[in-house]
DNA sequence: ATAATATATAATCATAATTGAATATACTCA
DNA sequence: TGAGTATATTCAATTATGATTATATATTAT
């Protein structure tokens, strides 16, 4: 891990925003997409930034990726992690994407669900 | 404060350099030249950056300025100096910039003794 | 197989960041 | 005042980064 790289990964607003809201869950790409309002190449390639210097990891499900914070990442680092918490908690912009995040998840929204929710709608 | 800015401030190597060793105590630029082997403009340039973001404060003696570390943003972001703290002990490069500051200081090198000393030499 | 959806990747553009060399500014000292 | 030193800044060139649009790939569902 070059100590360089992992703050130019940090050094984002739009992945400052990301990691805020994987600290609850993971998220698929358009999940991120929707709750962050950002473009969906714009979510991809973040999160590949994030991926490629070990922030975060994700896992295939069917058509969705869904992304989250690295556990390892997490043990290596656990004072930066701490820290972020700490700023993360305290920052009101990064609140209202909680706060949308909550409402997205209250909702329904989340890309699967809705997928699933059309597919049983179609098939009546 | 603006997070991601501290973060771009950090995400650079030469800076990392420069703030590892100013952990042990001031240095004035052409201290920093000479310790890291970087040229004029690149150290007051990165120093100058590390101002603007908060991390370091100066003080001008006669045609020297001094850097160092702002006690004030260690105050507010304690967690994150430890990190660093942390993550610069573990690193073999940092510590040979370390070697070379104190071998620097040993022999009497920093820019204003050394001044002094071909002032007292031309005075005799 | 085909259509629809999710994601990644190219291609392009604009902007920002980094660098060394040269220059400008400020200060010291004789 | 004038020479020397330390620092900041400008200049020019290069490289990196971020955003947008369009395209390619992979998977699902019919």
């Amino acid at each position: 891990m070059i100590l360089s790289e992992v703050f130019k990964a940090l050094g984002d607003d739009n992945r400052i925003r990301i990691l805020n809201i994987l600290r609850y869950e993971e998220f698929c790409v358009c999940d991120i997409e929707e709750i962050l309002g950002v473009t969906q190449s714009n979510a991809s390639r973040h999160l590949n930034k994030l991926k490629n210097t070990g922030l975060i990891i994700f896992r295939k499900k069917s058509q969705w990726v869904y992304y989250r914070l690295n556990e390892k990442f997490i043990n290596d680092n656990l004072l930066l992690i701490n820290y972020l918490e700490e700023k993360f908690n305290k920052s009101k912009q990064l609140a209202k994407d909680i706060n949308n995040m909550r409402e997205y998840k209250n909702k329904g929204l989340g890309c699967e669900k809705l997928t699933q929710k059309i597919t049983n709608i179609k098939s009546k």
